[in-house]
DNA sequence: CCCCATGGTTCAAGATTATTGAACTGTTGT
DNA sequence: ACAACAGTTCAATAATCTTGAACCATGGGG
């Protein structure tokens, strides 16, 4: 299953806005941009969401081509597409994720929350 | 009949990224983005929209703190509040303009279209 | 001054889009 | 083989966009 990534040279501006134009998105990408490779449910975690509807948001973000996913044994591990966004838009994740940074300097105290080690 | 301009101090994220999130927004605000103060139907020029549904974009715009609305005689004029969010957002509005007029180099044939001259 | 044309707004209605529970697919561990 | 689990898909409900009609304010003629 290996779902519906654009290619980065169809990667279209008004679908990126869109997408992070959704606080949960934002709040999805935000936690995925520490570089790392994160499960569904580990990327949306705290935000209280009906399993269903982060599904529909993790589809938003990848037919954007905001983030890619990849299944690795029993979860989907997903990762922000880095190179080709920065390739395609100069700036626009670092500025957006500054502001998201500066606006909220939320260090959301998550404990023993289901850890995707694999 | 002075809007509802939020101070620069409250002008959210995630506002102002749903408001660029939309095509025609997006397009409003590039059409704003030579610096110049428009009038509503001249911002919106080429957009086939009912007026009420332009009125609303303009709205989400204002709200979001993207735009300035100030009444002149009997037209609306738009700006964008470049400074207010430079300051606040820094490279979020250079990095969005500067995608949108790479992806699209749309010079858009505006003949004599009623010009707000005033 | 009165009237009307004009630029935008507001309101209520119908048309897209987001949220969710239930049922499903695939993978892992036992 | 089976149960448990991570995510998906589907259909129905809730929320948001779009639009025509009615409206407000301003300015320009008679």
């Amino acid at each position: 299953m290996c779902f519906n990534h654009p290619p980065a040279s169809e990667i279209r501006l008004e679908r990126v806005l869109y997408a992070l134009g959704d606080p949960i998105r934002l709040k999805i990408v935000e936690s995925l941009e520490k570089g790392v490779e994160l499960a569904c449910s580990a990327a949306s975690c705290g935000l209280d969401l009906a399993k269903s509807t982060q599904s529909y948001h993790f589809r938003i973000l990848r037919e954007a081509g905001v983030i890619r996913t990849r299944k690795s044994g029993i979860y989907y591990m997903n990762s922000v597409r880095r190179e080709e966004l920065d390739a395609r838009f100069p700036g626009l994740l670092d500025a957006v994720l500054a502001a998201a940074a500066k606006g909220c300097p939320n260090a959301a105290p998550m404990a023993g929350t289901h850890p995707p080690v694999k």
